[in-house]
DNA sequence: TTAGGGTTAG
């Protein structure tokens, strides 16, 4: 891709030196690709010896190369340099002032700069210039990040798209299903896909079917859009229904994108037989094996779900390496408790010439703190701001604290928090409330919940920690303080879910789940092994038994066992797993909420929080 | 035959 563009700027330069005569390319028509070959090259001085070079001849002010320019410049994150070449309105025809606004309202967008873009909207509308769905298209995503609520910012983009019309269009329909993700509305995101596929299929019935592939372009990108929806939002068994969906019914042939949010989800649920097909499918591709996202997608999934040789056999293959790369291979590592190599693998991105980003800092102080490296967890933090030029947000406070917490250095935990030059948010004194539950500390833990509690009052997660510290202290007083506490305000803890994949669907089990066709088994074998290991008998029956009982019904033996829970594996449970995989001598691993247990032969390795 | 646009990874 590359070289095309050296190419292109090459056979430009000749062009300039030949004479006009024989000039191959004439190089006012050539300019707008020119400058794009540019911006894809990210060099901003030919742009603006260019740009010099059309002032000179005049023609700076062609529609054509006024809004190449005002685009190029937005692209390479000068989009200030570009707002200065706004034509007045009164100079420009109404179809130029649109295409100028259109790429000033993108540039900035895409830069991050929202409220400029949604004041530029505001100017493109005040000076009478009109709006078209490409407009909408640029000014759609700044939706999440407005300073309204985002939903409410959201809304009043898509209801602003419905009167004028522009929500029919099948791109805008798509950026309004990707908006509504970002902000978690996936309810909605799902109401403008179906609205968008009936559409879609109203047009196809009404009107003879054209034979280019544009349509199908554009239902790809939707049914591309909804699943990522889904699998960003966490709902991954819903994003791999609508993937069978997709491919079964629909009749719409998935890409690199829809793989890419698959595999995202099959990494999340735990899934490598779903995840098997699909690298499958990709390997037979060839033009998939040398896709970075899709790369990354696959180290991650196989990372997650711990098949760590053959994520450490793509990064090493792989020919091109992003930071997205080595956070993926890091934080597997990390989540796996070899917090160790995965120091070191940061050790060498840093070596081989990749730039920290603030989520690789992430997962690499994460890996020292689960691996209890307090002091080099402490190290890679203090280098942030002066060695890689990176301000620390709160989600790099909130590993300190996890840090210095886990380390028994509560104190100091506490001093981090009251210099930190932004506001804790509720994962600062998380992370300190789940450190006083390590180590007892009751009084610390009620300063953390009072703060945690008044940020995020509607988490049940920390109410449910504050009493269990208290109850572990023997406050029963206290725990049942914070239970009153959580009724009043109409709290419940989140039912446990446990997921089992096989025969290449998902199973999914609540507590005492009578639901699935084969339930009344599953309840007489999680019976016989109470039987056979003690901890039965409790208030009900936890869903990680019935889905331990159903993979023990449905695999191969010898076939390791994967169960997803989506919250703690409480202590009977734990000591019921462990029991029964010395018993039946299966490996079983559980990956909860914050562990990731591996059981063989009657031992549990806890491979740290993740 | 030249200008503005949608979906993807950690």
């Amino acid at each position: 891709m590359e070289g095309r563009h050296l190419d292109a700027l090459l056979r430009y330069r000749d062009a300039l030196r030949s004479s006009a005569s024989s000039c191959p390319v004439d190089p006012f028509f050539a300019f707008p690709a020119v400058l794009k070959s540019c911006a894809a090259l990210s060099l901003p001085s030919a742009v603006a010896q260019l740009h010099a070079r059309a002032v000179r001849s005049g023609c700076h002010s062609h529609p054509f190369v006024l809004t190449s320019l005002i685009s190029t410049y937005a692209r390479l994150s000068l989009p200030h340099l570009a707002a200065v070449l706004l034509p007045p309105a009164s100079s420009s025809s109404s179809s130029t002032l649109t295409v100028c606004y259109n790429a000033l309202i993108s540039g900035f967008a895409v830069n991050g700069l929202h409220i400029s873009a949604l004041s530029l909207f505001r100017r493109m509308l005040r000076c009478g210039a009109s709006f078209n769905s490409i407009t909408m298209l640029g000014l759609l995503p700044c939706g999440p990040h407005l300073p309204l609520r985002p939903l409410s910012g959201c809304s009043a983009l898509h209801a602003c798209n419905v009167k004028a019309g522009t929500d029919v269009d099948p791109a805008v329909a798509n950026c309004l299903i990707t908006m509504y993700a970002r902000c978690g509305a996936v309810d909605l995101a799902r109401r403008v896909f179906d609205c968008a596929n009936s559409a879609a299929a109203a047009a196809a019935a009404a009107a003879p079917p054209l034979p280019t592939g544009e349509r199908d372009a554009h239902a790809l990108v939707r049914w591309n859009s909804m699943v990522s929806a889904y699998a960003q939002n966490g709902l991954a068994a819903e994003a791999l229904e609508l993937y069978q969906e997709m491919v079964e019914r629909a009749g719409v042939e998935p890409d690199a994108v829809t793989m890419v949010g698959v595999l995202s989800c099959c990494a999340n649920l735990g899934a490598p037989a779903v995840a098997r097909e699909v690298e499958q499918r990709i390997s037979g591709d060839p033009s998939f094996s040398t896709n970075t996202f899709l790369l990354n997608a696959l180290i991650n999934m196989n990372a997650r779900c711990g098949n760590l040789p053959r994520a450490q056999k793509l990064f090493d293959e792989m020919p091109h390496r992003t930071v997205v790369s080595w956070t993926a291979i890091i934080s597997g590592y990390g989540i796996h408790g070899e917090g160790r190599k995965a120091a070191e693998l940061f050790d060498k991105m840093l070596a081989a010439g990749v730039r920290p980003d603030g989520v690789v800092m992430v997962s690499v102080l994460a890996a020292c703190s689960h691996a209890g490296l307090t002091e080099e967890g402490l190290r890679h933090f203090r280098r942030m701001e002066g060695a890689h030029g990176l301000a620390p947000g709160t989600e790099h406070y909130a590993c300190v604290v996890d840090l210095l917490g886990r380390a028994g250095r509560l104190q100091e935990a506490q001093r981090v928090i009251s210099s930190m030059p932004v506001a804790p948010d509720g994962a600062v004194w998380g992370a300190l409330l789940g450190a006083c539950k390590i180590h007892r500390d009751v009084e610390t833990a009620e300063l953390a919940f009072r703060n945690v509690v008044a940020l995020e009052p509607g988490n049940v997660g920390y109410y449910v920690l504050m009493a269990n510290i208290y109850s572990d202290a023997g406050r029963l007083d206290g725990a049942a303080r914070v239970r009153v506490m959580m009724r009043r305000r109409g709290l419940r803890k989140e039912p446990g879910v446990s997921y089992v994949e096989h025969g290449g669907s998902v199973h999914t089990f609540f507590a005492d789940d009578g639901s699935h066709p084969q339930a009344g088994e599953i309840h007489r074998l999680v019976g016989e092994l109470e039987a056979l290991v003690g901890g039965g008998g409790g208030a009900g029956r936890h869903s990680e038994r019935l889905a331990v009982a159903f993979a023990l019904m449905n695999s191969e033996p010898g076939e390791k066992l994967v169960v997803i829970k989506n919250l703690r594996v409480c202590e009977d449970c734990h000591m019921f797993l462990r029991r029964v995989s010395a018993v039946v001598g299966r490996e079983i691993t559980v990956r909860d909420a914050t562990r990731f247990h591996h059981f063989a032969g009657g031992e549990c390795s806890c491979n740290g929080y993740w």
